[in-house]
RNA sequence: UGGGCCGUCGACUAAUGGUAGGUCAAGUGCCUUUGGAGCACUUUGUCUAGGUUCGAAUCCUAGCGGCCCAGCCA
């Protein structure tokens, strides 16, 4: 091949599995696992992982499998496991070995004897508080446990009896014996297993005692003979121990490799805030669509490519930065364009009268259903004599740079007619309830036969024809960058964005609505991407706005309104 | 303040001792039956100070700044 090399955007990840592959380390074997414990729902920060996963070991004719962190059964449940398969097939990856680390409690207890006959693990009596008190501080190094001597005998007759259900919960647990005052706190001998009477969602009551994550996961990565473990970095500190495992184990050498997790503005991640919002009922449910769970952006209309294009776009590193909102807003926008069905929806209604058109008739207008793919064809639409329009597309006193429908003005209804505003009809507030206009014949579909221009095409929908709809739409589920700014002794449910959703009850849309399956996704000309949800009812759907068009005017007019 | 990790446009990320580039954002213009999309153009950056080198974002030293670690969570 004589072609110039591809300028290949590269990262630290990929250039460690292509160096090893290069130099056939493992055979030039690629093997990766997404490694997430079952205690909630996926967000879009395990959306990064799980494309760096399963898309570098694609790269390199990999495998990955998909593999429960199991470890701690007061805390997981099935119903995670569920929504997280569902998940990562919904973001398009497929797994090769499907596993627990539950499946492994077998080997690990025996690795864990093997440990104690070689004189590297004991079981220690110490309470919590003890082994904290004695685990030193950031400074200052640790003590030996009183037990850390114990023999080979009793550990393993103690560990035995462990292991068989006899003590209670947090009597005793069983200890590395590393070095107590090494500067690495997970070092200083951490605890491999713990007491745990507790039932467990796939082994049930059969293990009293379970592995901590530091004596599972490396073990897990090593029996799927994982050649790359990619985690995020706040385990770059494990490491050592992850190594220390596997050498005295003498197991395969998986190679753990940490990744900065991804950071959105106006949102936030973590897995415990997430569980509050939903417990203290901030939102409605793990899928709502202002969450930013991966179910939540499915119900919001986010699509798969454009979540995968967004985290590929973001990139990956080791530092620890956060990605604007409209980063990802950008790639959803992108990706819907191409594919969105338009349609017209008025959100606002006014009501425009075409004092001019006949009164009992109805045209069917063409519409185009996508400009950007000529393939997705195009659709009838009523017109008759009166239409609604969006509230803001008039202004009684147009501001500079408004071109939209004003008295005496001439706009375009999209794909309909010319029409000018003639008079205004007030109700007892002063508020306009009907815009009285006239219209051009001549103009059928849009075009003036004189030539003549317009500056601004509006959208609507035929009164007579229009039906029902309920539009969520959504702002910003916080309202700062970042909701952890609080003051002293504050709470990020402070910064919990009031406006963050908005109900419209009486949207008025086109009838070919009417038939729009749930989870559709469609572009409502001029205003934004809106998918149908699961709340919708025959006749009366409700949608979700996935994400509002860029609005050029708005921004003029905040412009204009800050000087 | 012990250890670990990290500092490149406003944000994210490339450049692997040899032209500081891309995407988002912002701005300007063109175009437009969506003030959408598209097209063209523009602005802004190597934390600081020394050193090595013909040449440093890259290597070294020091400083400054940020993140992580003291669960029987993962």
């Amino acid at each position: 091949m004589s072609a110039a090399p591809e300028p290949r955007p590269s990262n630290f990840l990929r250039d460690i599995i292509a160096e090893d592959v290069r130099t056939n380390k493992h055979g030039g074997r690629v093997q990766t696992r997404f490694p997430p414990e079952p205690n909630g729902y996926l967000h879009i920060g395990h959306a990064k992982a799980i494309c760096l996963d399963f898309g570098l070991a694609d790269e390199f004719g990999g495998h990955t499998n998909l593999r429960f962190d199991d470890t701690n059964p007061e805390r997981e449940d099935v119903e995670y496991v569920e929504s997280i398969k569902n998940d990562v097939l919904w973001l398009g990856f497929k797994w090769d070995g499907l596993y627990y680390a539950s499946d492994y409690f077998g080997q690990l207890y025996e690795w864990a004897i093997k440990l104690i006959k070689d004189g590297k693990a004991y079981v220690d009596d110490s309470s919590a508080e003890e082994i904290r008190h004695n685990r030193g501080t950031l400074t200052e190094p640790g003590k030996d446990s009183p037990y850390r001597n114990r023999s080979v005998e009793e550990n393993l007759n103690l560990f035995e009896r462990m292991r068989a259900g006899e003590f209670p919960d947090g009597s005793r647990v069983l200890r590395a014996k590393i070095d107590m005052s090494s500067p690495n706190l997970n070092m200083r001998d951490p605890v491999m297993y713990r007491i745990l009477h507790a039932e467990h969602h796939r082994t049930g009551n059969k293990w009293p005692i379970y592995p901590m994550y530091d004596f599972a996961h490396g073990q897990s990565d090593s029996l799927e003979k994982i050649t790359h473990s990619m985690c995020s970095l706040e385990f770059a500190d494990h490491q050592p121990l992850y190594n220390w495992f596997i050498e005295h184990l003498g197991i395969f050498p998986s190679r753990q490799i940490e990744f900065d997790r991804l950071s959105l503005t106006y949102t936030m991640m973590s897995k415990r805030k997430l569980r509050r919002l939903v417990e203290e009922d901030h939102v409605n449910g793990w899928d709502d669509p202002r969450m930013p769970t991966l179910s939540g952006m499915r119900r919001r209309g986010y699509t798969p490519e454009a979540i995968r294009n967004f985290v590929a776009a973001a990139g990956v590193s080791r530092t620890n930065g956060i990605v604007e909102l409209a980063m990802l807003e950008h790639f959803v926008r992108e990706d819907l364009n191409k594919r969105a069905l338009r349609v017209m929806a008025v959100l606002r209604p006014l009501k425009v009268v075409i004092d001019n058109y006949p009164e009992n008739q109805t045209e069917e207008m063409d519409a185009v259903n996508n400009p950007e793919d000529v393939a997705a064809g195009t659709r009838k639409v009523p017109f008759s004599r009166v239409v609604y329009i969006e509230q803001d597309d008039f202004r009684e006193e147009p501001p500079k740079g408004y071109f939209r429908l004003s008295p005496g003005r001439e706009v375009r209804l999209r794909y309909g007619y010319f029409i000018t505003a003639k008079s205004v009809v007030k109700n007892d507030n002063g508020e306009i309830v009907e815009v009285h206009c006239t219209y051009d014949p001549t103009t059928r579909g849009g075009n003036a036969p004189d030539g003549r221009k317009v500056k601004s095409t509006i959208h609507w929908v035929s009164a007579a024809h229009a039906i029902d709809g309920v539009v969520r739409s959504y702002e910003t589920l916080f309202s700062k960058p970042n909701p952890d700014e609080v003051d002293e002794g504050g709470d990020f449910t402070e910064n919990l964005n009031p406006l963050s959703l908005e109900v419209i009850a009486n949207a008025q849309l086109e009838p070919s609505l009417a038939t729009a399956p749930v989870g559709g996704r469609y572009q409502f000309e001029r205003l934004g991407y809106f998918c149908v949800d699961p709340d919708s009812t025959p006749g009366k759907p409700v949608f979700n706005r996935t994400v509002a068009l860029k609005d050029t005017w708005a921004k003029v007019e905040r412009k204009q309104s800050q000087k």
